[in-house]
DNA sequence: CAAGTTTACTCAAGCGCTTGAGTAAAATTA
DNA sequence: TAATTTTACTCAAGCGCTTGAGTAAACTTG
């Protein structure tokens, strides 16, 4: 049905290796076969077969890129700035869901690697690079984007929430308050952390004490915002201010504070984190941190793609910072 | 450096084809030499080139999914509906963003096509199926998703709002409204269309009359619901529900409520369509259609399954119907 | 126990393309 | 015009796997 190079060589009568030539550009060809080989090409809707082409030339123009969700706000932003970057070099990406399942992950690599991929990005999740290593992966271009550096050092491309958190924070403080709550999931996370860490710094530039009872660790969600909010109002002197550290927490602070009659700013001043569809329709316009999503995967795509290419790489370790946007609620 | 299956055959001291047949759990392999050959494999982590084996067998275990962004809310649920149901499957997924550009459309098309992937999902975007047909895909395993069909007749799977919009109207009727503001995108959108029939519909079923003063269209964004709220304020009478037919518009339109100091749904009964995190972080919540996106995407992905299986397939086009959420804007 | 059947394997062609080496003719040069 | 270079091509092997056909040995059966 569809028609290959063989075929053309028999129209045209030339020998293969003539065809395949003409239509990759190479030379050795004269200017009249190929332009009869290239109206045959064009005129039958040739399409080389890659799957012959990859196997014959011992490579591919595609890349995976393993994630936990596609359908999750931040990791699809990231994966359209990988596939941005990776078609604008003529490259293909292959996106696997892996739910953060160190299983999923490992059968994903293995059947991208089966495929002979040209490379790999390591979007989020949580195989432990030992794995990467164990799976022999070492002399494969591969490339970690937000993702903790353990034991093995390879490429990466980090947001570094630290100091988008500390921004935030010094902005608060800029405001006047130096009772600042913190609200964060749970911590053991690595983002955890990080927001946790820029936070203190802030106070610490400041001078200001910190205050173990004004953190407080839910669940990454809008129900852990509010109760979040919840508990703080337990305490003796409340905090007028909130830096919510992720944006459904922030919505579900947003939440608790409207319908316990208080207003933002004016009573409490509030900082989201991310700045998606959802932090722009809470009302007011959240103040937030801004994390470059786009840009990571453009990054990650381009280092991973150097690695390919085996040009030079400038630092093993790309750090994106995370930016404050100043809005209404602050 | 990666182990293939002649090296297997040589360590084990037998023929490719036997290699072959055992690592693929064929019959015609003795019980100690397979187990033989499986040891070798593993403990070389044999992965068996897919190009190559694809070549041979001219045939691939890839789809591809072509949609405008995958950065869309929408969008990303779709495309995980589709790749968990192919991945079930033993299919894996190409997703490639168009931006609906026809241009780039073709392109991807090519692509896949060159790259044998065994069948595409069509999901939303505007190549005219003519194209498709041009392209000489016609005898191709295709599957339109949430697209309108055209002269061609396809396998489609299409989300019906016109049910959903029915069903939300019907709800603010039986709230005792009568005059319900229509908020919708530009009309010539197929969605539009499909929604204002929907609403349409329900008020002839109870006999009233239709207001074309009370359809607005807008943009399909959070300013277009804001400014059709105005608008809608400016009416002698204005309406005291409004259906405003998109998550984004539905939002604006509470945004421009709550700032004219009007109370949901005590003086504005809000009715919503879709239900994502924007409409779960808005406050009130929001009584919304709801689309069934995953869903789409597995039914799509079935469909196209069945096709490139040639099982039966009983409808040529399936559809989908929205549902009703009630919450509490109502 | 001879004839037929099954089992366990090997052979070799083929999937569609690439590419280094080979070759004859045409073009250049001295 | 003979020697050299260039041009335009062909040949054939190879990428790693699959698969139908072939074959010798082991097993069944009456």
């Amino acid at each position: 049905m569809t028609i290959t190079m063989k075929d053309i060589a028999e129209i045209v009568g030339v020998s293969e290796s003539t065809v395949s030539r003409a239509i990759n550009n190479k030379e050795g060809v004269g200017q009249e076969t190929r332009k009869e080989i290239l109206k045959v090409a064009k005129k039958n809707n040739f399409q080389p077969n890659r799957l012959a082409q990859n196997l014959a030339k011992q490579e591919t123009n595609v890349i995976g890129l393993l994630l936990p969700d596609i359908a999750s706000l931040f990791y699809s932003d990231v994966a359209r700035g990988v596939q941005d970057y990776a078609t604008s070099q003529g490259y293909q990406v292959i996106v696997c869901n892996t739910d953060d399942d160190k299983e999923q992950e490992v059968n994903y690599m293995n059947w991208l690697q089966s495929n002979k991929v040209a490379g790999m990005i390591f979007l989020g999740g949580g195989l432990v690079n030992n794995q990467i290593v164990k799976l022999g992966l070492t002399d494969y271009p591969i490339v970690l984007a937000n993702r903790l550096v353990e034991e093995v050092p390879l490429p990466s491309v980090i947001i570094d929430d630290t100091i988008g958190a500390l921004k935030a924070t010094e902005h608060l403080l800029d405001k006047g308050h130096d009772r600042i709550a913190l609200l964060l999931g749970p911590n053991n996370s690595w983002q955890a952390q990080n927001r946790l860490q820029g936070y203190k710094r802030a106070l610490k530039n400041r001078d200001i004490e910190y205050d173990q009872d004004l953190v407080i660790h839910k669940s990454w969600s809008r129900e852990g915002g509010y109760q979040g909010f919840l508990e703080l109002m337990e305490l003796e002197e409340p905090p007028r201010a909130i830096f919510a550290a992720d944006e459904l927490m922030a919505a579900g602070v947003v939440e608790a504070i409207k319908l316990g009659g208080y207003f933002i700013p004016q009573d409490i001043a509030v900082v989201g984190f991310d700045d998606t569809v959802v932090t722009s329709v809470i009302d007011p316009p959240l103040t937030t941190v801004t994390r470059p999503m786009y840009e990571l995967g453009e990054r990650s795509a381009k280092k991973l793609l150097n690695l390919i290419n085996e040009e030079e790489i400038k630092e093993e370790i790309e750090i994106l910072e995370s930016e404050l946007i100043i809005r209404e609620s602050t």
